[in-house]
DNA sequence: ACGCTGACTATTA
DNA sequence: CTAATAGCCAGCG
């Protein structure tokens, strides 16, 4: 079959499965912001993901919206957040508003040699990290 | 408990 | 390219 879709696996089916997977430790914070936070951490260094991307591999494609609004609560999870890392599906950094200051994430993906223009990720799509290909 | 909001995405015009 | 529409779901007043 040429189209190679079905990525599922198979293990792919909730939120909080994937949580038991990312964290066999088996905490009780199993919020979706938690299993968003933990996705976005395990982004490696000079590479970006979409929040449609996360939503994805957590099962939710439709409620990337939630993955965003998980950046959102970064500030207050208790382990740092690379949200800088995370664009939209286009590449664009729709995120940087919400940073302080806003110019202050494409410095931090510029940093790690992520080439940022006009606040659109070039070559995005050979940065781009799939978590549900990776993880 | 109800309704609005929102760092998204895909489709249509 | 822009604009509008629909779907999604958790937090907050």
């Amino acid at each position: 079959m040429a189209t190679a879709k079905n990525k599922r696996g198979g293990k792919s089916k909730t939120a909080k499965e994937k949580l038991a997977v990312l964290k066999p430790s088996g905490r009780k914070d199993d919020s979706f912001f938690e299993l968003v936070h933990e996705v976005a951490r395990q982004v490696p260094r000079g590479r970006v993901t979409s929040y449609g991307a996360i939503a994805a591999c957590l099962g939710t494609r439709l409620s990337a919206r939630m993955v965003g609004w998980a950046m959102n609560v970064s500030g207050s999870a208790k382990k740092p957040v690379p949200a800088h890392r995370v664009v939209n599906s286009q590449g664009l950094l729709t995120g940087r508003h919400h940073f302080n200051p806003p110019e202050r994430m494409q410095e931090l993906l510029e940093k790690e040699g992520v080439e940022v223009k006009n606040e659109r990720v070039v070559e995005f799509a050979k940065l781009f990290w799939d978590p549900a290909v990776e993880l």
